[in-house]
DNA sequence: TCGAATTAGTAATTCGTTTTAGTAAGATTA
DNA sequence: TAATCTTACTAAAACGAATTACTAATTCGA
């Protein structure tokens, strides 16, 4: 910046007021030409660690995540929280801890270290973690995940919101008698999209069977199996909403195997809107979507306005899982 | 720091002597303990901008990125690049710039700005690329890329090894008409792997039959198509390789359809090995992976020893694509 | 027993900015 | 015509560490 104001023959301040267009400071306009001049002269660069030293703000917010840069599935949220940083003009420094407390820590220190306005905590699965508290020290936001105590803000889908939201489509397609095929892992949501599908059938005046539901292993290998005990009940449904993707590819191949077609003999709902799956499948599968990218960009959002000082209550949001629809339903 | 050494009764250069763990600093085993006591009171920790304003370094890599970070494809390239930053102790800044030339030179001055001790350029798609010029002002290293006059180092995935490696793995079960289901963009994956092709039938001694290469867009519907007609075939392939993991579901439906096992009837061997489909798979797809992981780990390798001063010559290096073995051959 | 090493520290400077508190010259007002 | 405003700048003090160049007190060696 010396050199600058040098060859521009005014002061570093001078320079520096330039640069950030500082209002209060009057400059004529020959002089900043002359200093812009000299600025792309000497292909000058503001140093980004000076600044922040100064100004005490390093632009920069933190992702922890434990395998969601690892999975398909959960990619968006950091994208979405990407794009919302880089719409603040701050960058994101990303970590992934694969799991590992001890990662974790140093991730946390580092982040610290290197004075983050703000943190971001993310799992690939939504479920309940135990963050380290030192996240505490700057703004913090739960990514797909939740504290026992509620006592961090978090990002979370809705889970019952996406179960029912399958289950109505079906019924609205005239289906009756409805399969759901959950996961076997006690989770948020294997509750929740199950709480979802009842409560849609109720609404609907539709009878609970709990023949028609079903737990199995989240994969197309076990859901085959399921499916094909489904189909060959006396009374066998004529829909299917499978816990997720993986888990439709399975029923499809039962389906198929048992000669039936979809959707015309049997309809299929997934979940996740994994588009590597569900766009090739066929017929193309209508799914309901994890809305991680809206997430993402929700929970910097938050992070924000909490690091401009505003006193929140540490809220849960539920972000809606909207339907998309293909062919299969 | 100065709070600490007035806590601990000692100069603030002490103190980060202590941290530092300066060896050429005689500092009394008694006065590190009473600062590390002093830290911890007071939960005093270094700020990285401070620390990287005097040292010059910031300890930090910058990867901007097409679509990776968006696509399942290769976010595995991040997060190999991560980790071995981290192992270096170095963060990584992620800019996503979905391709938009206006992201890519703020992402690239804002990494700049904030003195980034290397750069990863990266595509999603192993393609030639014009990165902006100032790409050049730190070490950089292309990852799944490269510049027309190869100006610059580029880790890319070793396409020719692949397509001979999967047609090799098809011959050495046995098979002698192998079907070839290529890309139809022209790009260095298409011209690779054919080559391979080719190359592995000449070595085997097995003609190359050009009705048994077919060209499609890469996704499983008008694959199917194509496979159905190479399965009408008079003498139809006992094996068909598909160009990637997603053609190999439309290949898969296709080979059901007719009535045929695989691999009994007709083996398929897929590329990329998206876990997502090629695990779910019925049976499990035997596919050839793009080492994405590696690439990333290797470019930052690259990277750390570009910015440590040495001078190498902007070498191409190719990463194999192994084989990964599942049950569909 | 005295000069040289060694041990255990400290004072002051520097990294590259932002920001506060000025100043000096000319224009405007009462 | 003197006091006050503007306009167009500048000097100097932070920000929080690392680093260089010391010093004072011991210990050692011949």
């Amino acid at each position: 910046m010396y050199d600058v104001a040098r060859l521009a023959g005014v002061s570093q301040t001078t320079v520096s007021f330039v640069v950030n267009n500082v209002a209060s400071a009057a400059i004529s306009q020959e002089t900043r030409d002359r200093v812009w001049a000299a600025i792309h002269a000497l292909g000058w660069r503001p140093n980004a660690m000076a600044r922040g030293l100064r100004t005490r703000h390093s632009q920069t917010l933190g992702l922890i995540s434990d395998e969601v840069a690892t999975s398909p599935y959960a990619v968006r949220m950091i994208l979405g929280a990407q794009e919302k940083a880089w719409a603040g003009s701050q960058m994101l420094l990303v970590v992934n801890t694969s799991g590992q407390r001890d990662i974790e820590q140093t991730a946390l220190q580092f982040m610290l270290e290197r004075r983050v306005e703000g943190l971001l905590y993310a799992t690939m699965y939504h479920h309940e973690v135990v963050p380290p508290p030192e996240i505490g020290l700057v703004p913090a936001v739960l990514l797909n995940c939740f504290v026992a105590d509620r006592s961090l803000p978090a990002i979370v889908p809705d889970e019952q919101q996406g179960g029912y939201t399958a289950t109505e489509a079906l019924i609205r397609r005239g289906h009756r008698r409805i399969a759901f095929v959950n996961e076997t892992i006690p989770m948020p949501a294997l509750f929740g999209r199950l709480e979802g599908y009842r409560q849609a059938l109720a609404d609907y005046g539709l009878p609970f069977d709990p023949t028609l539901v079903r737990r199995c292993h989240s994969n197309a290998q076990d859901t085959f199996a399921v499916v094909r005990e489904l189909l060959e009940l006396p009374d066998r449904p004529t829909a299917i909403f499978c816990f997720n993707d993986k888990m439709a590819m399975g029923a499809y191949d039962a389906i198929k195997r048992a000669g039936l077609r979809i959707p015309q003999d049997v309809a299929v709902i997934g979940f996740d809107n994994l588009e590597l799956i569900a766009a090739q499948l066929y017929p193309p599968l209508t799914t309901v979507a994890l809305p991680h990218y809206e997430m993402g960009q929700r929970a910097v959002e938050l992070l924000q306005t909490l690091s401009a000082g505003e006193q929140l209550p540490p809220i849960q949001h539920t972000i809606p899982c909207p339907l998309v629809e293909r062919a299969s339903i």
